[in-house]
DNA sequence: TAAAATATAGTTTATATTAGCAAGTAACGG
DNA sequence: CCGTTACTTGCTAATATAAACTATATTTTA
């Protein structure tokens, strides 16, 4: 016997974390949102923002990028785009490029499965650290740090 | 001034944990592993093994696939290769087409980055949980547990 | 509108993974 | 060979995130 679907509400806490990450271009961590929000709202948690991000995912309202470090970036734009990951500064840009849901058709047939969607990550070096401008650059991996 | 590069050794324990992966088709957890290697290593430690891994995949001997789920899953071929994860099970496939390496050059020049490589993943349902044959099905997201 | 059901918040605890450190071991120059 | 250096191990502590639990708030039902 199936359960009903969920019902989401959109609580004070949780329209807050959304518009603080649909306010910035940038991909934010969760500790980040968590300092931005804690300015309106000094009393919320760290464990509710984090539930929070993962509700609002789940709405399909934000992503979560969690590529290349060891913690997640929150990216407030929930449209399908792809994204560059800079190995040595760790930044992650978007790809302004058109997204090919072509292929999510040819896998289905492959494999006799179901495709909902697809993700691609490019990695390499960013401008700037190309050229040497980043100020917060990780040493590369062959480097001892 | 820049630092000399890292001079990687094959030691025992990085044989073993290679070994292990390399002689499966599936995508283990660091855990799996981890118990496999005790067999014939019973005093190796689980921090060796993540420290390993890590390693390897700085040699580019092994991927490391961290989608969908709260922990890694790892690949012993490195050969670049396109996945398919499971939103029911959480089981993660290898999607046997070609790779555009094409669309580095693409994104490159957009960007003005250097584009070393590129991963791609497909989210959706897999055979057996669409014909409701797996047994460890996850429930849906719009469902309450 | 009161009672029942359901979703959420805040807090505490657990988990997966990484980082730091002292001791061991392999490579290298003399 | 012997000492020096650099990489690795096993251990312990730290970190990011999830899970569990209780109390609170919101929605639904009667």
């Amino acid at each position: 016997m199936d359960k009903l679907p969920q019902l989401y509400r959109m609580t004070k806490q949780r329209k807050i974390i959304l518009d603080v990450l649909r306010g910035t271009k940038e991909h934010p961590t969760a500790d980040w949102i968590y300092e931005q929000v804690r300015q309106t709202m000094p009393r919320i948690s760290l464990g509710t923002v984090y539930r929070n991000l993962r509700v609002l995912k789940e709405m399909q309202d934000i992503q979560e990028l969690n590529y290349g470090s060891t913690y997640s970036l929150y990216d407030g734009n929930a449209e399908p785009h792809y994204h560059f990951v800079c190995q040595d500064c760790a930044a992650v840009l978007d790809i302004d490029l058109p997204v090919y849901t072509s292929y999510d058709q040819q896998v289905a047939e492959l494999l006799g499965s179901q495709v909902d969607f697809h993700r691609m990550e490019f990695y390499g070096s960013c401008p700037d650290c190309i050229s040497g401008k980043s100020t917060n650059s990780k040493p590369k991996m062959w480097e001892q740090l």
